[in-house]
RNA sequence: GGCGGCGUACCCAAGUGGCUAAGGGAGAGGUCUGCAAAACCUUUAUGCAGCGGUUCAAGUCCGCUCGCCGCCUCCA
């Protein structure tokens, strides 16, 4: 049975059962104001890896994935360069969908824009205005944590130390691990002159970013979804600020499961512009790697663990793969166009691949346990219908995985 | 400085109190080979940062020390 780490709970749960069941998954996706890095896409393959798992294991998923492109680091660098937000993002999100093919990943069946969901914000944040949980101040419209029941109980935040005296928060994101112990923003009210600004029923203006997910959720989803993943550094804040709005509308939880990624650190260090240290696919791949060793290299370290990218790691998680396909190549060769047999190895390949998987996710123990069965047995005296059932079975485990053939 | 995480062989890394501490990469030696590559075999921690404690039993729990990293600037 398949059994996953539910950041709600700090604790593995079993999920289930699974088999033909249609399974909801949505996502925190990227913010295009810039292009997506491997730390970024670290994260989405992780989600990938679960998606296409579940597939495997017999599910029917349905996918959603917020492209964020509205937001004041989005608008900032349209300015810095001259162009519309539109068209910086158009530009950046061709590039996203183009890498996540290049990295094996399935294209989510809805990439909703915060631009095109602006009809479900305003909608959101017109019922909160009525329930009296949000409000207007300066133009903006805030919601107040106080006027909803548990709040932060994703993160598990101590609302006995929420402050007595009335804050507010008014930009989209603020940096760090420390709450923001006051009201935060739904709408941002505009200037006239402001780019990205829509004329809605509730004045002129944009969504703020803790408001998107929601309302793209709601635009496809009309039940809990079965999951909600994102990076750990949504854990703070942003995640509980979405449930939260979702949660006072809806009278049923967001998502059963939360799932969040650990991130890529580069030479022990965290990937940032100032540090100059941040790799993208193309720098990978113009040192003689290919994109398979790279979803290899980036899936192989467990999604909860921070992995550290280094030239050396990176070496040995390509020649690990290089070697199993090398093994695999030569099962291929003696299978020829036979007829697939089952035999113990097939079966064993299988059993132990979903019993690593089932785990938590456990693409490095699974992978190990099958290098370790395959590299077990002679090729020599191996009947080829026998050979042709292991690469049948590679293949269905290829399926989640997308790095053997 | 405040809060948090981590420290297992040359590198990556499993280990969630109990048989001789998984596995992979790299290196070294060997088999095979016209040479080379590949493959295969052998080999690499009396010890898990250090010290002390709890326990019949600790890498695994507790305390202290040292070291590294993260957040308090940008970010999946």
């Amino acid at each position: 049975m398949l059994k996953l780490f539910n950041t709600f709970g700090r604790k593995i749960e079993p999920f289930g059962p699974v088999g033909k069941k249609n399974v909801t998954i949505f996502t925190c996706g990227p913010s295009v104001y810039q292009r997506a890095h491997i730390g970024n896409f670290r994260t989405f393959l992780f989600e990938d890896l679960l998606v296409r798992y579940l597939e495997y294991s017999g599910c029917t998923v349905e996918r959603g994935m917020a492209v964020t492109d509205i937001e004041d680091k989005a608008i900032s660098e349209a300015e810095k360069r001259h162009t519309s937000v539109r068209e910086l993002t158009d530009a950046n999100i061709a590039q996203f969908v183009k890498e996540m093919k290049l990295l094996g990943m399935k294209v989510p069946d809805y990439m909703p824009r915060a631009s095109e969901c602006i009809d479900e914000s305003v909608e959101i944040i017109s019922k909160l205005l009525q329930k009296k949980i949000a409000y207007v101040h300066g133009g903006n419209i805030y919601f107040d944590p106080l006027r909803v029941r548990d709040f932060g109980k994703l993160f598990g935040l101590d609302m006995s130390r929420w402050p007595k005296k009335k804050r507010r928060f008014h930009k989209d994101t603020y940096p760090g691990i420390q709450w923001n112990y006051g009201d935060f923003i739904l709408w941002h009210g505009c200037e006239l002159h402001e780019k990205a600004c829509w004329e809605t029923g509730i004045g002129k203006g944009r969504p703020s970013w803790n408001v998107q997910d929601p309302s793209m959720v709601m635009r496809h989803f009309n039940n809990s979804l079965s999951f909600f993943c994102g990076g750990v550094d949504n854990l703070y804040r942003h995640h509980d600020y979405s449930m939260a709005i979702l949660e006072a509308l809806r009278p049923y939880p967001m998502a059963r499961f939360w799932m969040h990624g650990a991130h890529l650190f580069v030479d022990g260090q965290k990937m940032s512009k100032s540090k100059g240290n941040i790799l993208y696919s193309d720098m990978l791949m113009k040192q003689g790697y290919t994109a398979g060793e790279i979803r290899f290299f980036l899936m192989y370290g467990h999604y909860r663990k921070r992995i550290n990218y280094s030239d050396r790691a990176m070496q040995a998680a390509a020649e690990t793969l290089r070697r199993f396909r090398r093994h695999v190549a030569d099962i291929r060769r003696k299978a020829g166009a036979n007829a697939p047999e089952q035999s113990r190895i097939s079966r064993e390949l299988r059993n132990i691949f979903v019993l690593h998987m089932d785990n938590d996710l456990s693409v490095k123990d699974a992978f190990d346990s099958m290098q370790l069965l395959l590299n077990g047995f002679a090729l020599g005296p191996l009947p080829a219908g026998q050979a042709a059932g292991i690469i049948s079975e590679l293949r269905k485990i290829d399926g989640p995985l997308q790095v053997i053939f």
